[in-house]
DNA sequence: ATTTTTTTTTAGCCTTGGCTAAAGTTGGCC
DNA sequence: GGCCAACTTTAGCCAAGGCTAAAAAAAAAT
């Protein structure tokens, strides 16, 4: 990986764990970071020194690390080109949404605003990509996603449209093989025929 | 860069330079390969040796270094994402054809078989880039490309398509302003017209 | 409140690829 | 045939990131 490549990903780890709930940037902590990213703390403290030299994140040492807004801004940036990618990926190409993520990733870190901007409008600015997850604006700014929320807190409802899931590509492929994708109603008795575990993993919206 | 994509460089390097005239790989000297890949003559030894561990190239000491059938094959792979990827570029996403190489050069690295096949397959199997130069099928074949010769070569003709170019961005780009372009006919009479240095840059065919 | 456990950081080493400077080859020129 | 110039390789150093082991800080437990 290239230097730049190595930051982006430290970044983008940065900006994954810290927006899990609030939408202000959290703590995270190194070992989480570390295992995020397969490698040892040591070297995500290492790491995290030169993103503070960069101005990219703050650190308090035995606390942990979080995003500046100029670091903000470029992992919005990253994240707009990896769904974009995966949304060519899917839409253009013809592969599943199980086959993706891999490939987005390599792709994410070409560096090239025109070519963002040209596969943007190539894809017909597309709101959100193959997983539902919404795709960052040039300007980072997102579609508003009200009134999605994880399967598993609706407690009573007639029918639900999935909007979106969050899984890895082992359970998406079981999803694709279940015929759940994007746009799949779900009424209440269906929910008994379903693993457990996916509840919480889809993201709908009742209608 | 990763380590992969080092190699690669270098593997590329080796085809680009020792194909110019003869299908046979020849011979490369270190210092044509290091001023090819920006770099200093000492990078590109230490590099051989790693490419001849790999087998795939070997390397006569002070003499140069070429390419064994494994690594030709490698160093194929890799023009065909990359001509695959220009033409990508400009076919589909609207780019000029003096736009396209360095976002080209960091996309062929990106490491994914189903990607090339799928690619190939959506822009049509084509059998030129943007710029001419043949894309090797996945057998490591070539389109045929008889008959195309530098312009300069041609004494006498009534009419010349440009089938190619061999050029840098720049002049490219000089010959897009005048219209140049793959297809255009040129006449003898035009030929006072055009700069000199372009004669044996524009690749053509009688017809 | 002190001790123990867990987490994080620092210290020190390895690998990869780059560089300069010095030494070794090759080949042309008298 | 010997010498000089050009080119190539080796030797030795630097930077970036990764690792393990040890030290330091924070958190938890008694």
């Amino acid at each position: 990986m290239s230097k730049t490549t190595h930051r982006e990903d430290h970044l983008k780890a940065l900006y994954a764990l810290g927006h899990s709930g609030a939408s202000e940037s959290e703590w995270v902590s190194t070992n989480q970071m570390a295992s995020h990213l397969g490698v040892k703390p040591p070297s995500v403290t290492a790491m995290v020194h030169v993103l503070t030299e960069l101005g990219w994140a703050e650190h308090r040492p035995y606390h942990g690390a979080r995003l500046t807004p100029a670091g903000e801004k470029l992992a919005l940036a990253l994240v707009r080109k990896h769904r974009l990618w995966e949304t060519f990926l899917v839409e253009r190409l013809g592969f599943e949404w199980d086959e993706v993520h891999d490939i987005a990733e390599q792709l994410e870190h070409v560096d090239s605003v025109a070519l963002v901007e040209r596969l943007d409008q190539y894809l017909g600015h597309p709101d959100v990509d193959p997983h539902g997850d919404p795709i960052p604006k040039a300007d980072g700014t997102f579609r508003n996603m009200e009134g999605v929320m994880p399967l598993s807190e609706l407690v009573e409802f007639e029918c639900a449209v999935v909007m979106g899931v969050k899984a890895n590509d082992q359970t998406l492929s079981a999803m694709r093989d279940r015929g759940l994708g994007l746009g799949s109603k779900l009424r209440k008795k269906d929910l008994v025929t379903l693993p457990q575990a996916w509840l919480s993993q889809l993201m709908v919206k009742t209608s």
